[in-house]
DNA sequence: AAAATGTCGTGTCAATTGTAACTATAATTC
DNA sequence: GAATTATAGTTACAATTGACACGACATTTT
């Protein structure tokens, strides 16, 4: 007999978390190595960016909303951000808690260069797939997304 | 004009490692808090048993050749799991470097605990799919894995 | 309008993780 | 068969991350 535990339904490789892991680290290390090395930016430093680059003026919390980032990720990219010289703050004249973040001119020009990076990644993965493969990929990940939220967790 | 950035054809929420991401970490997460409440065990102590429990006798060399964790990660995982005793070493005749690791019975129960658990969150995940889909996902998920890894950059 | 409560963002410390060097065996070369 | 090189696994230290609590401001209650 090969495996030692009787009635083990559970196969490491074909279990969908373990995969869905295994993939996105691949995925992510990979693209995140791309700016680290080009830019100096660490994943999170880039996932503020690329929301405050799509859409100028959010707010840190509205930015951990966003990205499901920890908001004390949020607060240390930013922090680091704005060192580098890619962010600005302006305070809310509504709430003086919260600022809106901005690129810099400096930020702008980072983020043009590192959009055709990440998107080229992506290419590579989706040659792998055909148009209509990419299309159903979407939706079904769009399918899970909603089963594995922790708001809807079963109806 | 809604966005600062005239031609941003980036959209983070439309971007697939993105989304695997989140994807990956909301389920992980989520089993992982599972088997921590109830055995106190982490992610890679868990995938250690999981493999282990799958085939007994590997050795760290080979867990984390099928795991794609880090040699580091199997050799912390394998000593907390040892000093649980849910684990046990045995060392190679022929190769004194290395032990083959298996199970003890308190493993064994652990294990057996666990795998329902962990099949649970997958059913509710698969839920959202039809036996289908499900299919056509694993395919997917097959082409982007090869695709994402380092050996076939590109083709 | 004072007090109590809630929220945004940050600072602090502990826990986790990654990197590189190390120990011990093994395999290869000379 | 001695010396070199390679491999399995560990240790040690640095860097990253997470959890909690705090300070500043805002909102609600009394």
């Amino acid at each position: 007999m090969e495996n030692e535990t009787e009635n083990a339904p559970l196969q490491l490789s074909k279990f969908l978390p373990y995969r869905l892991s295994v993939l996105s680290n691949t995925v992510s290390s990979g693209i995140a190595a791309d700016y680290q090395r080009a830019f100096g930016l660490n994943l999170w430093q880039w996932r503020v960016m690329a929301v405050v680059g799509e859409c100028e003026g959010l707010t840190a919390r509205e930015i951990t909303q966003r990205t499901a980032m920890d908001k004390v990720a949020v607060s240390r990219a930013v922090t680091a951000l704005e060192a580098r010289g890619f962010l600005c703050r302006q305070v809310d004249p509504e709430d003086a808690r919260s600022s809106h973040l901005g690129l810099t001119q400096a930020g702008q020009d980072v983020y043009q260069q590192i959009v055709p990076l990440a998107l080229n990644h992506e290419t590579i993965l989706l040659r792998a797939l055909s148009p209509q493969e990419e299309a159903i990929l979407e939706r079904l990940l769009e399918k899970l997304a909603r089963a594995a939220s922790p708001d809807h967790p079963l109806w």
